[in-house]
DNA sequence: GTCTATATGGTGATAGAC
DNA sequence: GTCTATCACCATATAGAC
């Protein structure tokens, strides 16, 4: 009965090879890694490994290319955001995405991925360009979160794509401290005070601003 | 003459072993650099650089003393920030920060240092707590200059702290973004852009808005 | 402070038996 | 797909002559 539901699932040794790999990854950086470490991890040999993996350097392609497919699947609908917006107010709207971004990002795969591509950003292209890639889906979205706002009349008419970018850099860089306090169990309370903060103020700002 | 002015000045060796080893880390990481490669670009023998650091980590040790050393004594004093406040437009004084800013991040020791641990700053704690010290100093810097902007009525009141996070944060962001591209000789120039354009809204629209 | 020589162990990767 | 065995090389670090 192979497919019959409550068999218990193997996870195929390719696949505990790599999450094995991502989880080393993002705590000590690829280089801080050897496939023998990975392999210790999964409880194979290391000659084992290259008949899932060609190289050490296919893990890290695999990384890249996982986290740019979780991106570009995670991208809502136009739709979906248009009626998230109409029917949500704005600073509970980025309260309430802000607040699942964050557990997200400490606790599933994508978050690993995006600390790899974190550390790796300055000395691999492949990272640099996934950053930057993900960067401006991140204001593609926003811009257009902010114009359905806008067309909503949820705030007054701003360029859209100006607020984007004020709202989504600040709201980067406190996101980014927030994973180097959790990556060593620091306190985090404060940080994501001043992420909430960035949320009230900046939209409480646009609210009450004039065009 | 040993003292005399236009003597060849002779970099000592332990330096030239910090500088080299500086330009590779910022290059391809700590773990991505060998004591063999950092010889080799000074031109001694791996055997001789025991005589001047006692370990590779040493050298990383003296990665974040330099950092935290620069950006302490980076910090003007408050009657520099005072006196600058009251002679400059507060645009004016924004943008030509940044010009600074941008600037030294791409040419001078200081700049490689960040990268350097910016890279870090999730595997090693040591790397982290720079960052986040640094963080904070520029927050406080931030929260000083507003002061002194509204003191000075230049900006009409706001809460200084608040002002600081919302246009720090997205500076760094942006920064960030400016590293990455300048790592690998892209194209910053709309990066830069964008960065003029967070201080003309930010300043403009924001801070010159009535409380 | 430099060098040659060496210790000791880790590295990514391959050959070939089962 | 797994294993044992092995390769050629690289890693940090030390000993001791000059």
């Amino acid at each position: 009965m192979p497919d019959s539901p409550g068999d218990t699932i193997l996870i195929p040794t390719k696949e505990r090879l790599f999450l094995s790999a991502a989880e080393l990854f993002s705590k000590n950086g690829y280089n801080g890694v050897s496939v023998r470490d990975i392999c210790r991890s999964v409880g194979i040999k290391e000659s084992s490994f290259y008949n899932h993996y060609p190289s050490k350097d296919a893990l890290l392609e695999e990384v890249y290319r996982r986290f740019t497919d979780g991106m570009n699947s995670n991208t809502p609908s136009e739709e979906l955001v248009d009626q998230l917006v109409r029917t949500t107010d704005p600073i509970e709207f980025w309260l309430s995405s802000y607040r699942r971004y964050y557990k997200n990002s400490v606790s599933t795969l994508e978050g690993l991925l995006w600390r790899i591509i974190s550390m790796e950003q300055y000395r691999d292209p492949r990272a640099g360009e996934a950053i930057l890639k993900e960067t401006e889906r991140t204001l593609s979205l926003g811009t257009l979160i902010f114009s359905k706002m806008i067309e909503h009349k949820k705030i007054p008419p701003h360029d859209p794509e100006t607020l984007a970018h004020e709202f989504f850099y600040a709201g980067r860089a406190i996101h980014l401290e927030y994973l180097v306090l959790s990556a060593y169990g620091w306190d985090t309370a404060e940080v994501e005070m001043r992420s909430e903060e960035h949320i009230r103020f900046f939209v409480g700002k646009i609210v009450l601003m004039e065009a």
